[in-house]
DNA sequence: CGAGATTCATGTGAAGTATACCTTTAGGCTTAA
DNA sequence: AAGCCTAAAGGTATACTTCACATGAATCTCGTA
């Protein structure tokens, strides 16, 4: 009966028209062909690389603007035809491109040096090692052919925030010891002020070059929703006004495109999850919801299990209450939590800390505040919507056994 | 009444510890000459 | 004697703890008007 019915259900799904024809084309990760608006930046960028062609070694670059304003885009579409060019005349040439902020990834130095080493083929532990023995082999393996290579570091302002900008100052002394080969950095940044908290030497070094990307206006956002559309639906599934909706909403969150062609692509699969022909603009307003609501989750699940309690107390007290919350308050619930599921509590001192991870990832906010007579805290608020809270709960309780 | 001292709860930095993983080295065993 | 394997020794990064000091405004204290 039931393997009946499931049949059908696939059945019907195969006959269905569907509203994507290429989905793809409408995932952040995806590269078009043509990157509308930002020819000035794109050939900005490719002017300042194509030195390496004739392997002299490009100016290190420092990116910066808001996100979903196309930076890592049109490095990577540029990066792409280099490479390209590259190939086909035999030059050597090599790019790496790493997100910093990639948890237990590239989030310290040994980390992200670790990882440029695997970039370029070999493994190597990840702990154990000296990290000058990394940069040793990392040394060695670039030496290996002599060749350029551009690093691509996005959202390098997050690593430096956390681990200081001494990295990046031996990234650019590294070219000092390299005889064949040399590096180019080209660092990605979303924090328009972030320079000014780097040492002189580093920033005048990696910002060599500098281009700003400035937010893309609601006529741009609509231009490249259209162009994106066109190779993502079948024709005719866009309601009137659905571009020009999707573009509104992201306009006014500083012109982030990105999150303007995830609304599109969001409403789609909520329309084709309903069996509807057409997408409207309602689906619209279902999508942010649900993009909002994706994002946290997934943050919420990955997290290691220590932030997954301290995220658990942090909620249930706030439910309690009424009140913004303290740390000493989150600190006894979390010591509960942890008693119920036989964890060995962190000491607050962590907790802390991890509160302070938790304000950095935009799950919370966290403000530290005197009150006076009673002491200095941390005055800590929900940064996410009050709707989702029994159900984060749940997730995590699952993922904790409680 | 107001200036300055006090106080509280916790922020925050530095140094120390536990753990998991790494390489090196020394010793023991096997093997081949 | 040379080669190979193994286990101990000695090293590192990371997550966490311990210790100690810093913070900053509400509250208290006490001198003065």
């Amino acid at each position: 009966m039931v393997e009946k019915s499931l049949n059908k259900f696939f059945e019907n799904f195969l006959q269905k028209e569907p509203l994507f024809i290429n989905k793809k084309s409408l995932q952040s990760n995806y590269t078009p062909n043509h990157v509308p608006h930002r020819k000035e930046q794109i050939d900005q960028v490719a002017g300042i690389l194509a030195p390496a062609l004739r392997s002299e070694k490009p100016s290190n670059i420092f990116i910066y603007g808001k996100t979903g304003t196309g930076k890592s885009l049109t490095v990577t579409h540029v990066c792409k035809n280099l490479n390209q060019i590259a190939k086909k005349n035999k030059i050597p040439l090599k790019i790496i491109y790493l997100n910093c902020k990639l948890k237990r990834v590239a989030d310290t130095e040994y980390r992200l040096v670790a990882q440029l080493v695997r970039e370029l083929g070999l493994e190597v532990p990840s702990t154990g090692l000296p990290t000058e023995e990394i940069y040793k082999l990392f040394v060695e393996k670039v030496e290996e052919v002599n060749q350029l290579l551009v690093i691509i570091l996005d959202e390098i302002d997050q690593l430096v925030r956390k681990i200081g900008d001494e990295l990046l100052y031996n990234l650019t002394r590294l070219n000092a010891e390299l005889k064949g080969s040399q590096i180019s950095l080209i660092g990605i940044s979303n924090d328009l002020l972030f320079t000014d908290q780097l040492d002189p030497r580093v920033k005048s070094s990696l910002s060599e070059e500098e281009i700003l990307f400035p937010p893309y206006n609601a006529i741009q956002l609509q231009s490249i929703l259209r162009q994106r559309s066109k190779l993502a639906f079948r024709e005719g599934t866009l309601a009137e006004g659905v571009i020009e909706k999707c573009a509104a909403y992201a306009a006014r969150e500083h012109g982030d495109a990105r999150r303007a062609l995830e609304l599109l692509r969001v409403s789609g699969e909520i329309a084709e999850r309903k069996n509807l022909p057409k997408i409207s603009i309602n689906h619209i307003d279902e999508a942010e919801e649900k993009i909002e609501k994706d994002r946290i989750l997934d943050i919420t699940i990955t997290q290691p299990k220590q932030f997954k309690l301290a995220l658990f107390s942090m909620l249930t007290v706030c439910e309690g209450s009424n009140h913004k919350i303290f740390t000493g308050e989150v600190y006894e619930s979390y010591r509960d939590t942890c008693a119920r599921c036989a964890v060995k509590p962190l000491t607050q001192r962590r907790l802390s800390d991890i509160i302070a991870e938790f304000d950095m990832l935009g799950i919370i906010q966290a403000k530290t505040i005197s009150k006076g007579r009673y002491g200095r805290t941390r005055e800590i608020s929900l940064a996410i919507p009050l709707s989702l809270v029994p159900k984060i709960k749940n997730l995590l309780k699952e993922s904790l056994n409680l």
